[in-house]
DNA sequence: TAATGGATGTTCT
DNA sequence: GAACATCCATTAT
């Protein structure tokens, strides 16, 4: 499969976040790949989307956000965790597609190594779980998933039904139906069926 | 199976 | 000082 272009991820955001369900998120790490389908993402956008980041304009944090699309956005959380997220819209309008889970295909093995032994089956069931189980941190924020050869995706065709929900652990926005997830899919997070997927 | 609270850093009020 | 795009262990049902 191919790495995805540039121009996949210019777009509007929840269409970004729908679309990444199917395809392969791929670690690299000293040759050896890490491998998972995407089967869980959220959309967050600039001004007007009350729950982003960019909400409140530019900041050291989130600036990767209002850059060009396709970058890497990985930020630390609750003192515990980071999250990756991938860029999206046209440079100077803020936009990220957060990976929330993905479904273990290459290197599972080393994914739940990486985990821990508390890992209780929950492997990349989350977006903590999912970064720590792939050897995701600060150090790849800014990277560039078109080009880098360390973390990109590929794209998919594996589609069964997809569904939306409220984005999970926000308080403000939830209105929006921004959260995208494999129908059929147990490598989900959590969070039950509510509607299927329409045009964002 | 569901609800609760702790760990712990960054950002905003 | 509070809230937070979380996860995990403990407690209650």
């Amino acid at each position: 499969m191919e790495q995805l272009p540039r121009s996949f991820f210019e777009r509007y955001t929840p269409y970004v976040a729908k679309d990444l369900i199917g395809c392969r998120l791929v670690r690299v790490i000293d040759d050896v790949r890490l491998a998972g389908i995407i089967v869980e993402t959220e959309a967050y956008r600039g001004r007007g989307d009350p729950a982003s980041h960019a909400f409140r304009g530019r900041t050291k944090r989130n600036e990767v956000m209002f850059g060009e699309a396709g970058h890497a956005y990985v930020y630390f959380t609750m003192g515990m965790h980071y999250c990756l997220n991938v860029t999206t819209e046209r440079p100077g309008e803020a936009g990220a597609a957060l990976l929330r889970a993905v479904e273990p295909v290459e290197g599972a093995d080393e994914m739940a190594l990486n985990r821990g032994p508390r890992r209780g089956g929950h492997i990349a069931d989350g977006p903590g779980r999912l970064t720590e189980a792939m050897d995701i941190d600060g150090r790849l924020n800014g990277e560039d998933l078109v080009t880098s050869p360390a973390l990109f995706i590929e794209g998919g065709s594996r589609q069964g039904r997809i569904m939306t929900s409220a984005r999970v652990g926000v308080s403000r926005g939830t209105e929006r139906r921004w959260r995208f997830f494999a129908a059929e899919s147990r490598f989900v997070s959590k969070g039950r069926p509510s509607s299927t997927a329409q045009n964002p």
